[in-house]
RNA sequence: GGAGAGGUGGCAGAGUGGUCGAAUGCGCUCGACUUGAAAUCGAGUGUGCUGAAAGGCACCGUGGGUUCGAAUCCCACCCUCUCCGCCA
């Protein structure tokens, strides 16, 4: 959620920084539009509400000193209090009907892009800020995409998957299903082992986690929802984490909070029919290590860095080779200030392919959230800042691991940081 | 699925129509005492909106209703807990 205050005093400049995004003048205009109504009426409600009040104590005090309910003076008031009541029964319902609407807008309004991310209309414009592990980068020629190499080695399997589910389901076997596993064990040692607290939350969640951390109302064509139940299929852990700690106040002596987890996400991919039909890059079913932070206003641009590095640690391990780029103003996810994606080498591909995405949503999360800390001895309580990054996406990870590490036999070699994981060095 | 209990401030917990935004305890802040700390004592301490300020308004699970006046009465809904049943 934008922040609403900031908006009404500066409006000029909060659309020029909105509308590197994208155009946002009509909502934005809207929302003005609808505050300002609500706010006049408001100041005309509460002057009859303190009226009405004082006529409740006035009636209050003279009952209790004797006043019978028939006195002329008991019943002028009631009188009074009973058109103020009128009054205010057509008041009301106008402006909570107002704050429904500005509610409505302000809930679609995406978060304002950092001043550091780079300006840009789309992903072409997004900024390569790293590569790292060119030497890792495979030079043989006939190198097979990681679908047929699991087909082949009888660990992956697309085909019976659809007669379980449907298409863009996977099933991994024997030495596949070991190997996911492995990977998540790893992923979640590494990060425990780097301050991570590992938590393992519900798979299922409302609609109020879901919109404080900015899936909804926006993208609901973009989870699985349990309709009689107002439950929804967890379509990232950061819906779960970012929700841990909703509505709550916490003590700035707790802060930071780092959290990893391991989950299934469940997308439907609407809109991406055409693309990465084969493979392991867009299935309806993952898995991924998530990392998210709570964290002091001041300290999330370097708790970001500091995320990132977590997640690449992770590529670094597994030496498979990678570029980090940070993403432009265009192409900023909608509740990310800031974003840095790190792409994996795909070689089958040819090119990079996103494995992890490590976003700083500052305070928006938190206002969507009623995210807040308070500082001992300070009056109030202010929003805290959410980050949030993969550490990895697990099936992207052996898609990569597949293709990178496929030798002239056929086989695949395990990396050496999976070993004791897996009980093996070749797949 | 059946039965019952309950949702009040950072937490625990009182409050059944009027000066209740809410007792009390814990916690927290400041002060006194102390070499320091603990203990003790004293004062203060909810959140949000609005306003230059004084102040005003809202909030006792949510939404309606009764009333001049609702945490308190009425209706509907949601959620949590306990017991029983079923079950990984």
């Amino acid at each position: 959620m934008i922040d609403l205050k900031q908006l009404r005093e500066n409006p000029d400049q909060f659309l020029a920084r909105l509308n590197q995004r994208g155009d946002y003048n009509e909502p934005v205009q809207q929302v003005l539009a609808l505050d300002q109504q609500q706010r006049s009426l408001e100041v005309n409600r509460s002057q009859l509400q303190a009226r009405s009040n004082e006529i409740g104590k006035l009636v209050g005090q003279k009952m209790k000193s004797g006043a019978q309910p028939e006195d002329a003076e008991i019943q002028t008031l009631r009188e009074e209090g009973n058109q103020i009541k009128a009054q205010l029964s057509e008041l009301e319902p106008q402006e909570k009907e107002l704050k429904v609407a500005l509610e409505a807008i302000l809930l679609t309004i995406p978060n304002l892009p950092s001043q550091t991310a780079p300006l840009g209309k789309s992903e072409a414009e997004n900024v390569e800020i790293k590569r790292w592990g060119d030497e890792y980068i495979p030079t043989t020629t006939d190198l097979l995409p990681h679908w047929e190499i699991g087909e082949k080695l009888g660990i992956l399997n697309f085909e019976r998957s659809v007669k379980i589910a449907q298409s863009r389901f996977v099933t991994l076997i024997g030495a596949g299903a070991a190997l996911e596993r492995a990977l998540i064990r790893f992923m979640l040692d590494r990060q425990v082992a780097a301050g991570y607290t590992e938590i393992s939350p519900p798979f299922l969640v409302n609609t109020t986690s879901l919109t404080a951390s900015g899936q909804l109302p926006k993208f609901a064509e973009e989870s699985f929802k349990c309709d009689r139940d107002d439950l929804w299929l967890l379509p990232t852990a950061e819906v779960a984490i970012n929700s841990l700690h909703r509505d709550e106040v916490l003590e700035a002596e707790a802060l930071p909070l780092h959290y990893c987890a391991y989950t299934p996400c469940f997308r439907r991919e609407a809109g991406s029919y055409g693309r990465d039909t084969r493979g392991l890059i867009r299935l309806h079913q993952f898995d991924k290590v998530e990392l998210f932070k709570f964290v002091h206003p001041d300290t999330s641009e370097p708790e970001h860095e500091q995320l990132l590095n977590d997640a690449e640690a992770i590529l670094q391990a597994l030496k498979l080779p990678y570029r980090v780029i940070e993403l432009c103003t265009g192409d900023l996810g909608f509740s990310a200030s800031k974003t840095y994606d790190i792409e994996v080498w795909l070689p089958s591909a040819g090119k990079y392919r996103e494995i992890s995405s490590c976003s700083n949503c500052r305070d928006f999360q938190a206002r969507r959230g009623n995210l807040r800390f308070k500082e001992a001895g300070k009056k109030g309580t202010q929003f805290l800042h959410t980050l949030n990054g993969s550490g990895l996406a697990v099936g992207r990870t052996m898609a990569a691991l597949l293709e990178n590490y496929q030798q002239p036999d056929g086989t695949i070699r395990v990396p050496e940081a999976l070993e004791a994981y897996l009980g093996r060095s070749i797949l």
